[in-house]
This record gives structure tokens, sequence and C-alpha cells, in this order.
DNA sequence: CCAATAGTGTCTTTGAGACAATATGAC
DNA sequence: GTCATATTGTCTCAAAGACACTATTGG
């Protein structure tokens, strides 16, 4: 392949975060606003520039600079994080070849909550398509395939447990399931595939019993072991 | 996210391509030995830089260079093709910081043979680890999740049948099937899936037959319509 | 007792896995 | 007929979907 070095030259490469966690039953996403030109005052997914020469040394990891970025958007240390889909599109940042890294990130609730507020970072809901056509870049395009590929995995072996505190009831379990799908599953199936987790010994029992409304309450449980990665 | 310049720069981007046939009863990939520095006469898989600038305009888009890598490499103008991953690694590369968008590549055995051999140039077997360990760069691992990532496809729905001649009998698609997985299946169960894509109009019956060996002749299929794409 | 949610059980169907027998064409 | 492969079929079991009932808590 002939390497042209007029032609090939050197990109840009940033990160985009898809930030999801469900909250009130509802599947939300973290957008941000930008604060300088292009796109000045509209939602974006939040990101950053990836380092690419740093004190001499060949910069950072692709993952190191998505957890960074998410560090920088939410203060949250640590997270489930995996690369979704790379974007880089001619034309798609006006003025400069930008080749964007995306990842989807998982929050569970509790920590979802602790982020703060601002006039320029809010959750959104992903279902609702709010300000889904108005977002800055191909970010609509970015948000999409995230939303895709977590109902994707939800559906294969995973059960949505980074989407749940580290301690759950099967109903939470089953809010965020129908959450992310926007439909309702019947809960005695669902109930039925969770037992085969517990028999086969993913599912631990927590100790306590949680007890939000006037009626019985629920069970605890705990994830039993890491969960098998499915890519 | 604080942008600061010095730190963030700009990356080679570059495409690497994990093309995939069947020959043989054998999972096969294309390597390609080096001519340059550094790993000069290793192989290693396909691939070449992004075109950043062009012309005035912002060059290629990624699957355009992963397309016209597959064109450079093979000689063949179009083919399924896939994003696999983004590999990013600090140090990945020796002195330049090289940003790798990986793709899969599938191509029929009537396709994949037409390819002119060279000492370049050739397909080895995927299944047999022959010259996995010797890779260039960080294209072992690359190599691994194409496998993986093909594996699951098969698993899902589609059947292989970006792995097949436009025509094909069931034994064939059986045979990409072992080949893929390594193992090989019931033939009658095998069979009762297909007969099910029949049934569902997925594929359908071609004139004529097949007979390769001195025994009965198979019958001949086409695809009915387009597969569902599997994220 | 009543409201509200948690938890258990049944019936049916579909598809996967294991396994055996028949059909067809070249020689 | 014989050899080799193609094609059809059966039995069993695991899991999904639809649906009804019992249990436990607060009031």
């Amino acid at each position: 392949m002939s390497l042209n070095t007029q032609d090939i030259a050197a990109a840009t490469v940033a990160v985009e975060l898809v930030t999801f966690c469900v909250l009130d039953a509802d599947l939300k996403v973290r957008l941000h606003r930008r604060d300088e030109q292009p796109f000045e005052g509209t939602w974006a997914l939040p990101g950053g520039g990836v380092r690419i020469s740093h004190q001499g040394t060949q910069g950072e990891n692709l993952e190191d600079a998505a957890r960074r970025a998410l560090t920088e958007s939410t203060g949250i240390e640590s997270a489930h994080i995996e690369q979704l889909y790379t974007f880089g599109r001619a034309g798609r940042v006006p003025g400069t070849r930008v080749i964007s890294v995306a990842w989807c990130v998982l929050l569970p609730p509790d920590r979802a909550q602790i982020i703060s507020k601002s006039e320029s970072s809010a959750w959104f809901s992903a279902s609702e398509d709010v300000p889904w056509m108005r977002l800055a870049f191909d970010h609509a395009e970015i948000l999409q395939m995230g939303v895709e590929r977590l109902q994707s995995k939800l559906n294969m072996a995973g059960l949505a447990f980074e989407l749940v505190p580290e301690t759950f009831t099967v109903a939470e379990l089953r809010d965020v399931h129908e959450a992310v799908h926007g439909k309702s599953h019947d809960h005695r199936n669902f109930r039925r595939r969770f037992q085969r987790m517990v028999a086969d010994g993913l599912v631990l029992e927590a100790p306590g019993r949680r007890h939000l409304g006037k009626s019985r309450p629920a069970k605890v449980w705990r994830l039993g072991c890491r969960l098998p990665v499915i890519t």
C-alpha cells in the first residue's frame, strides 16, 4: 500500500462517551452542553481528546482516555466501560479531521445520582427522543448505536447487573430491563430466568430485605461472581 | 475537558484487515509479509494508512480506507466488511503513535481463490495457530478478536452465507460452520435449522444440482433476501 | 379486611441435542 | 449390488411465552 505522507498525515483522535443509567424506570443518557464553537450551546456526548504524546511517551491508551473523560464529566472514577464503535467520516467535524472512538459506560443508579447537577451537564431520557435530532456533530448516530448495543447485550447473557446497585431486588432488575427495551416483560417469566441464575450460582442471596412501599418486602440479591463478558 | 494541544496533538490512523475465507474446510486468514521496518519480513495483517487530508478535503472515510486496503491487498473490489475494534495502545507501534481501526472481511471461496499468490501475501490457517505468536505489532491480538467475532456472529442469525458462493449446498454451508468453529456439528440438526430458514423464505431453491464426488447430487440453494445485520 | 407488591406453579410450544433409517446417483 | 453422500424422521430435554394463584406486609 502506497504511503503518501502528504495524503496520510495525522488526525486528531477523541473519545466520546455514551453514558447510561436507569433512573425512575427510564433509560437515561448523559449529555453535556458545548461551551465552544462549533455547535456552541448544543447538547453533545461528553468526551475529549486522546493524549497522543505526553512527557516523551506515546501518551495514554484509548480506554484510559475514555476513563479520564468519564471522571472529568461525572467525577466518577470507575465504571463498566466498553468500546462501542469508531466514527471517522470525513467532514464530521468542520475544519479538523477527528477520529472518535465511542465508548459505552454503564452506571448503577446510586452512583449516577451522586453526579452534581449543572446547567451544562444533565441526564436525558433516551427513550423519548427529545434532543436526539439536535445533538452536535454525528452524536445522534453514536447515541443510537449505543442504545442498540445496550439492548442486544441485555438480550444475551447479562441481565443488566451493571445498571443496578451492588445489592438489588428482582423488581429493580426487571425495571432496568423494561426501561432499556421500552416495553414490559412478564414478571413471572422474568423471575424464572432469574431463578436459573440463582441455581447456577451466578446470583447469591444478600442479607436483609428491601421495603419501599407499604407492601411485602422483597429479598435482596447480589452478583455471585464476575459476569461472562459478552462481545 | 481541558484540551492541551501540546499533549493531545495528532496521531496516525490506519486500518487493519482481518480477511477470512474457508478453503478446504479450513478457516483461513489473509496475511501479508512486511517489506519495511519495523518487523520487516514478519507476517502481518494487511492494511494501510487512512487518508486524513486529500486534495483540500478531509480525506477518506474509515470504511473507504478499509475497502481501498482490501483492493490493494487482494484485487477484490467489493466484499462484506464490518468494523471489528479499534486498537490504540500507547507503544503498540514503536516510534509513532498509531490508532488502528480493525475490520473483518468475509470472502466466499470462489472469489478468494482468484487472488493471486505471491511470496509476500498468502492464506494461513486460523485454526492451527501456526504464525499467531509471531505476527507483527499487536496483530495476533487483533486476529484473535476477529475469530471470536466471527464465531459469535455465526451462532446468532447468520449462517455463514457471506463465506459461501452465491449458490451453495447444505453441506458446503455446514463445512463453513465447522471450519469456523473448529468442531463438527450433527448434520441432521444443522439441516433442520436450515429447513427452518427455507420455510421462512430466507433461503430459496436454486436451479440445478451440485455433484462433486461419485455419489448422490445435492440440491442447490441461494439466499432469498438480504440477511438481518447482527451487531 | 383491604390494598399492594412479592413470590410460586402450570400448560404449551419451540428449538436444540442425540441418534437411526432411507433415498439417490456413480461405478 | 456397492459405495458414498443426501435427505428425512424420532425421542428427549431445556427454555420461552402465556396465564392464575398464594404469601406477606402496612394500613
